[in-house]
DNA sequence: CCCAATTATTTAACGCGTTATCTATTATCG
DNA sequence: CGATAATAGATAACGCGTTAAATAATTGGG
């Protein structure tokens, strides 16, 4: 029924507690269901012609009124070199605009168009289908207690990674 | 704590049951958990020069005699395209080498070389005190459920596409 | 047997992820 | 003040993800 989600970050724990080697299959777990949601979503995107990213940017700018540039890569999840790309794009689609600080001439204020925010009310109610048919096949308890572990999950990566880097 | 983890792949439940929300964050945290795991292998990963793709690829090569490209695609979560980039870098690099199949002229063999194996061999106990890590602050019941549950939602997802497909 | 349909793989094109480097602007400290 | 450090953002380079189209080999129906 499930893909193949064999080890590939590791080995099998040699120890006696065999279950301990659990931690290894995680990463292989994620990447397959982050595909699944992207392929989810992947037809909606087409739609409208935009991708993921782009997506996350205009989504973003549709939730506050002006945004710098690194605030919005924050939110958005992506990293500088690549927030300059899109918003270029989105800029150039006549998506988004920016001004420049006046209190600062180094930052950038990003804000939506109007065109930009048709897309994002056009878009939004597509992925109702999606939630729906999800929320049907699982019990929102677990769902909910998948949140909690992925936050859990999360700030453990991140404690790990700050270990790591001593 | 932790970081923004805000709704981006849709709007907040209208109805009454707002927890039927829990859903449309999910996307959100597993792209922030993949970023995670990335960020957590990426040293190790420099220090043989190896992307995490062309990891995967060395990774599964290292547990057959010989694979064709498909099913090395699959096993290592790539899709074509890609897989024929990486085995030609590979390749270059000496890691890896093909034959064609005698059976069918239009498939391709593929296996690992020894200096693969050796650098396989090298990378594998540098995911040790990651996990180590990982396991000594997260509660084992907690990860084998996470894994139960990722399992569940990626079927739920495949399903959920097969839905929209029609 | 032959030719159309199918299958395995590659190539091409475009956008994103990542790192390193560059530019412009602001802050700091003597 | 003025030189230097720090910061915001952009650019460049390289590899991967994805789609569409091309190539090559095989299969199957007439």
């Amino acid at each position: 029924m499930n893909q193949q989600t064999a080890l590939l970050y590791g080995r099998k724990y040699a120890g006696s507690a065999s279950h301990r080697a659990e931690c290894r299959e995680l990463p292989v777990k994620i990447i397959r269901v982050r595909e699944a949601f992207m392929a989810l979503f992947r037809g909606a995107f087409q739609e409208v012609e935009l991708t993921d990213p782009q997506w996350r940017v205009l989504r973003v700018l549709s939730t506050v009124d002006e945004i710098d540039t690194a605030a919005l890569a924050e939110r958005a999840i992506l990293l500088g070199p690549s927030l300059t790309r899109i918003l270029r794009d989105l800029d150039q689609r006549g998506l988004v605009t920016r001004r420049s600080s006046r209190l600062d001439a180094r930052r950038s204020l990003h804000s939506i168009t109007p065109e930009g925010l048709r897309i994002i009310d056009e878009i939004i109610p597509r992925f109702d289908p999606f939630y729906q048919s999800l929320a049907r096949r699982m019990d929102q308890g677990d769902v909910a207690q998948l949140g909690a572990l992925l936050d859990m999950l999360l700030d453990n990566l991140d404690a790990a990674i700050k270990d790591s880097e001593e």
